[in-house]
DNA sequence: CTAGAGTTTGACACTGGTGTCAAGGTCAAG
DNA sequence: CTTGACCTTGACACCAGTGTCAAACTCTAG
């Protein structure tokens, strides 16, 4: 598929696409055209890297987390032990965003609860 | 207390605090001097808009959520409908964020372990 | 063959979050 | 009273993530 159709199955604007390409963070081939084209993988991949992204993950970290994801299922256990520390490392910011997030999930719909709005909530995965 | 020692316990630099007020994200009052004074309230209020901002939500949200954060906790259900629908919008992009980090919280996680580096395990909670 | 839609690269521009610096005020210690 | 540490505001600057536009190319449909 080439770069429209990427784009429109992923909500992320091609201008992104090539931007997360040129950060490293995709990889696509070319066709003789010059064309990009992408396979079913690479949907799941640029929906990663764009939720990563918006959640405030910096695009070189990104890349080294995916880097991480697919050494893993490669099972490919290369992984000198420096590489391990960064890894290791930005997994408490990590886990120190989604504590944030995860709180004020709580308290809008605690929120929303008690204001009787929870007709809203139908969307969200429940409490818990 | 003044900016520098909640900056001190915050983490977070005087600049930076100047700027969340200046966004309406805090209310400090001002001794005489002029001097913005803060009390212990502030400091979890500038780890709490610290957090979201590194999160990766805008200011402008950061406003929206802790408002509603404020108004719940002052019981306070005075909710027009149609904040409540922006929150509940707002909901399903952080449920998003949790979900995309929680993925790669765990995708490390069992990484680190996958390599036997579960040793620098230690300070994260506990894989559920 | 032509038109129109989609692609490529590259440039320019904007926004939001931050850092840093400057010029001047406040205050406590010596 | 002077000095040094801390505060104030305001400006300038930077980076990352995006949008948008232009010029040139490719392809498909008519």
């Amino acid at each position: 598929m080439k770069i429209g159709e990427l784009a429109a199955r992923t909500g992320v604007s091609p201008r992104l696409i090539r931007y997360y390409e040129q950060q490293g963070l995709l990889v696509a081939d070319r066709a003789a055209n010059g064309y990009r084209t992408y396979t079913e993988q690479h949907v799941e991949r640029v929906d990663r890297v764009a939720g990563l992204v918006q959640a405030g993950v910096p695009t070189r970290l990104v890349k080294v987390l995916l880097d991480a994801e697919d050494a893993a299922e490669r099972k490919d256990p290369t992984c000198p032990r420096e590489v391990a520390a960064q890894l290791a490392e930005e997994l408490v910011g990590v886990q120190a965003r989604i504590d944030c997030l995860t709180k004020s999930r709580d308290t809008i719909r605690d929120f929303l609860v008690a204001t009787q709005h929870e007709i809203l909530l139908q969307d969200t995965p429940v409490p818990r």
